[in-house]
DNA sequence: TAGTTGGGTTTTTTT
DNA sequence: AACCCAACTA
């Protein structure tokens, strides 16, 4: 009996197939990563392969770290050698090693999207670039683009011949590169293209890496961008012994350029590929198969493919429809906490999947209220918090005073009365003298267009700073952070603030510390720089445990890779899943990638698949109409348990009706002023319209707005109240929240709730 | 220089 | 709704 054994026949043709490239096409949930775990114990067991020959590159660090501990599983010895990580780290070793060679210090820092914007914002001011007309976040992410395709700015510019725009973008790419080197920094796209230079400039460098990884693997093949493709056709041009595995139907990072012709066209790159198909999903009933084929089968363009499972059809995929997002996220908690009191599964067990960030809020303050613990992953990375990044930054500051933009964030923080006016005048002495900004700080006695007070308020600074460095030497990483949480007041502020969300800072202020105890507790000899650099490149859904007692709230982006017994997706409405953008684009490639991304999320689910529907929806502060996500109307009738059209909707308001397809619509309206509630106690209440869509597409929107969220509920505390599910009760509390009035009821059978008083719909008895 | 306020803006997804 | 920024005031 061998590990082997429990392998299909085409699972084993992708473990033994280890000469020359290998294209394996895997579905959703068909094992490809058994595939490749199994594959390296292969090479090494088998057929004495040495670790140090084998590099498997991920996306994220967690598929690696999860990759790396099932390795270590499968073989016993050797494993540690073996290269499992992510393109960023891959590149980041080995600009570690020889950026020097690029005109860059080894000790580079690697910038993120908040450093970028600085250094942006410096340049259009410098250029002359009218921010009104050219955004810093468009001439980003041209610049990002072009480095995805390893276009440099002397190409760009050559290209850019004719184009006033692109011009323009042209000189600011070329300044923002002459920027980060002066910086000795990177952004993240730097890492793969400067990397990819490296090699082609230096063919003792790539001649090395050639020659050490004989065997290489890439993971989720489908999202790598040009220059990730370069980068693993330079390394594989020694040995050719190149195995990617990937599906198309799971490419949906094409905004981060991912390009699908990588996997559409490996077989033209590479003549003699085999090619092997993973059909056979080891995950979901056939149920949730059957509705995620039936989707994806109307994309076009796509290498065709039908998933299939033994495992029986399972449940029905139940589709729930809702007046508005409130009552979609009353509904998801309510269904959760139900199942987990049946005993049906562990919190753990359930994911709540999105398309927008924005959409988990309302989604977090209903598990709050029902006190259903959950972890929301993604939005803003831990480390792009500004607490967390005002540390960091006196970090890097200590670890290497060429960070100008750290030196700056943090020159100002705690309060010292540099402003500035004063920082314009030490970076005008530090370009003249060609120096970095903090050794400008240290001989702030000679700036002479510095006033006496002005000076004399910087050299604190630059002996705090260099007093730490001192320290350094003799106390570790927890002592320093901690000593400089002492001696900036850093928390001690925080405390003394009454910024509403001062207590959640401090929070992830001690999660760092935490974070830094841990990396020393792991590193034999942790070093300052070691640490930032760590830092520099987690991703949040890198920080998910798999932890059985918490419900995970995600987009559907970041639930790529993941599985779930029980899987609500929020949101189906057409302008949200599939999003507006993509369904007025007239690139019809957009909406395929909503659709890709659609069957992503189906996937996810082993068990249980909720489709979730709301009508109304607050948008960016208007509220937004929406139809029934076209998704939703390409899977079979009889794979729902509930049907369309809508039985809480006017048939004919609502063009939902697989019988009478209707073009998507997105229904937008503002509120109007003299249809707003009278707002007597409390502000900010939500502005929700009833009617139907009739009303409010015509000029007679009167009409539409009679059930109206208003003040005060006619009932108060102490009250008797019904209502319609949990029956009869009396109010506890009534407080005015945020949103709405939070009423506290003790139901005489279903216990104590706390709920919005505008959707409780409680009626006074 | 620091703090406040009002106006304008917002691709949706992220290593 | 939430965020960012410029302009204004103390």
């Amino acid at each position: 009996m061998s590990i082997y054994d429990t392998l299909n026949e085409q699972q084993k043709k992708g473990v033994f197939t280890t000469k020359g490239p290998v294209l394996i096409l895997a579905g959703a949930g068909s094992g490809k990563t058994r595939v490749l775990t199994h594959r390296i114990a292969y090479l090494i067991d088998e057929l004495g392969v040495n670790g140090w020959n084998i590099m498997a590159i991920t996306f994220t660090n967690k598929a690696a770290g999860e990759m790396k501990e099932r390795v270590e599983q499968l073989v016993g010895m050797g494993s540690e050698s073996i290269w499992v990580t992510t393109f960023h780290s891959t590149c980041v070793r080995i600009l570690r090693r020889y950026a020097d060679r690029l005109g860059y210090d080894n000790n580079f820092t690697i910038y993120d999207t908040d450093d970028q914007k600085s250094v942006m914002k410096e340049i259009c001011k410098k250029l002359l670039i009218d921010t009104k007309m050219l955004k810093e976040r468009s001439i980003l992410a041209a610049i990002s683009s072009a480095k995805d395709e390893l276009i440099t700015p002397q190409e760009y510019a050559l290209n850019a011949m004719g184009d006033f725009r692109k011009q323009k973008i042209a000189q600011a790419y070329q300044e923002y590169q002459a920027v980060l080197k002066k910086n000795n920094a990177v952004d993240f796209d730097d890492l793969i293209m400067q990397t990819v230079e490296l090699f082609k400039t230096d063919a003792e460098v790539l001649g090395n890496y050639q020659r050490r990884f004989k065997y290489i693997m890439v993971d989720e093949y489908q999202d790598t961008n040009t220059a990730q493709f370069e980068l693993i056709r330079l390394l594989a041009d020694g040995s050719r012994n190149l195995c990617v595995v990937g599906d198309d139907d799971q490419s949906i990072y094409k905004f981060r350029g991912a390009n699908i012709r990588n996997i559409l066209d490996f077989e033209k790159v590479y003549p003699e590929a085999q090619v092997i198909r993973l059909e056979q999903n080891y995950r979901s009933t056939q149920n949730v198969l059957d509705a995620a084929n039936a989707v994806i089968r109307n994309n076009k363009g796509r290498k065709s493919k039908t998933l299939w499972t033994d495992q029986g059809k399972g449940n029905q995929i139940h589709f729930r429809q809702f007046d508005n997002a409130y009552e979609e996220a009353e509904f998801i908690a309510d269904d959760v906490k139900r199942k987990k009191r049946e005993g049906t599964i562990d919190y753990g067990g359930c994911a709540v999947l999105y398309r927008t960030n924005a959409q988990a809020r309302l989604l977090e303050e209903r598990f709050v209220v029902e006190g259903i613990p959950y972890d929301v992953v993604g939005g803003i990375n831990f480390y792009a918090r500004r607490e967390i990044k005002d540390l960091l930054a006196y970090l890097k500051t200590i670890d290497n005073g060429r960070d100008d933009l750290a030196v700056k964030r943090i020159i100002n923080i705690p309060k010292r009365g540099i402003g500035a006016a004063t920082i314009a005048k030490v970076q005008d002495y530090a370009d003249m003298r060609e120096i970095s900004f903090y050794d400008a700080l240290r001989q702030a006695d000679e700036i002479i267009s510095l006033g006496k007070s002005a000076s004399a308020k910087l050299k604190p600074f630059v002996t705090l700073i260099q007093s730490f460095r001192s320290k350094l030497e003799f106390y570790g990483l927890e002592d320093l952070i901690k000593d400089i949480i002492e001696t900036t007041g850093y928390v001690a502020e925080l405390e003394a603030s009454n910024e509403e969300d001062a207590e959640n800072r401090i929070e992830n202020i001690d999660e760092l510390i935490s974070k830094i105890v841990a990396f020393e507790e792991i590193h034999d000899q942790p070093t300052l720089g070691e640490f930032l650099e760590e830092v520099a490149l987690v991703a949040d859904i890198d920080r998910v445990e798999n932890d059985s007692s918490r419900v995970l709230l995600m987009t559907l982006h970041s639930a790529k890779g993941l599985e779930f017994s029980h899987v609500y997706l929020a949101g189906m409405e057409d302008g949200i899943f599939p999003s507006y953008m993509t369904i007025v684009s007239d690139d019809p490639d957009e909406i395929e990638e909503e659709r890709r991304l659609a069957y992503v999320g189906i996937t996810r689910a082993k068990e249980d698949l909720t489709l979730c529907y709301a009508k109304m929806r607050m948008v960016r502060g208007e509220t937004q109409l929406n139809a029934v996500s076209r998704f939703i109307k390409e899977i079979p009738d009889e794979l729902l348990d509930n049907h369309l059209p809508a039985p809480k909707m006017n048939p004919q308001d609502i063009p939902s009706s697989k019988f009478n397809p209707v073009e998507s619509q997105v229904y937008r309206y503002k509120p109007v002023a003299a249809l707003k509630p009278k707002q007597t106690a409390a502000e900010n209440k939500p502005f929700i319209a009833g009617g139907g869509l009739g009303a409010l597409s015509a000029a007679g929107i009167s009409k539409g707005a009679s059930a109206v969220v208003g003040g005060k509920p006619d009932y108060d505390i102490g009250d008797r109240v019904k209502h319609v599910k949990y029956g009869e009760g009396t109010v506890l509390d009534l407080e005015p929240g945020t949103r709405d009035y939070k009423v506290t009821v003790d139901f005489d059978d279903a216990g104590q709730k706390i709920m919005y008083a505008a959707f409780a719909k409680l009626v006074k008895i």
